[in-house]
DNA sequence: GTAACTGGTTACCATTAGGTTACCGGTTAC
DNA sequence: GTAACCGGTAACCTAATGGTAACCAGTTAC
């Protein structure tokens, strides 16, 4: 009977790869600590690489100048220089990362919503 | 002038912090490239672990064994043993993965919307 | 002159995540 | 007997991530 079982795919398994792949494509893009909270950041209207990395608490400089690149690459930042003295750069979101306000929704409540049960789950360890 | 400007925190430093954290906690706790797509795994009836290792094609047994563990820990599944010969064991994902929903069917359809996009600028450079 | 700021880059190192292979004990299929 | 299945584990390796410190050029503050 096992033999019956043996080779199978498991349940579901079209409908379940057509669940899985497109969140497989957007982790891929959207991988790693810091790239969610770098776009954060830089919708919030801080453009400067100095500011970005004072906003982003625990960045450092050569993680967040590569995880610009990358934001750049993939769309989402455009990197503009003036050519003041000393010159200035500002990173600039682009209207494609508008896109990601649904995903970013979803995480902010969820977060919260998370935190919430951890304190809950302290204070019951207390109690009990 | 610039004296002024040295110590001071980026823009909206406040209101930027209370969208920054929740999602911060919310990655802190899906970190990674296969917790995701185990979860969804789970929720769409798979219990067996093998059948979840061929269902979420390219994870190395360790690292599933690795990733439940840590889902187990965070609340997300639950480890079921039973004493038949041999044993069986299924992971079974509890209510508060639900919560997780929303977070799924953002990324879900931003993933799709992404793959839309890239495919939309293959073709752009094909014909250009 | 000296120091600190700007937006980074480079070199180097530590830690972590992820992957490969082999293997365990007990079972079923052939 | 042989092979494969089950749910993993152990040893080992690579690749990615992250951190530290030094440095660049040009400018401002003291």
């Amino acid at each position: 009977m096992l033999k019956a079982v043996k080779n199978g795919k498991p349940k579901n398994h079209k409908e379940c790869m057509d669940a899985l792949v497109p969140v497989q494509d957007a982790l891929y893009v959207l991988n790693g600590k810091w790239k969610l909270p770098v776009i954060i950041a830089l919708r919030k209207g801080n453009k400067r690489f100095t500011d970005i990395q004072k906003q982003v608490q625990g960045i450092a400089a050569k993680v967040l100048s590569h995880e610009l690149k990358e934001l750049e690459l993939n769309g989402f930042v455009e990197r503009v220089v003036y050519n003041t003295t000393p010159v200035t750069v500002e990173y600039i979101v682009t209207d494609y990362t508008d896109t990601l306000e649904e995903v970013i929704t979803a995480l902010h409540n969820w977060g919260l919503a998370h935190r919430n049960k951890i304190r809950a789950q302290m204070k019951e360890r207390k109690a009990g």
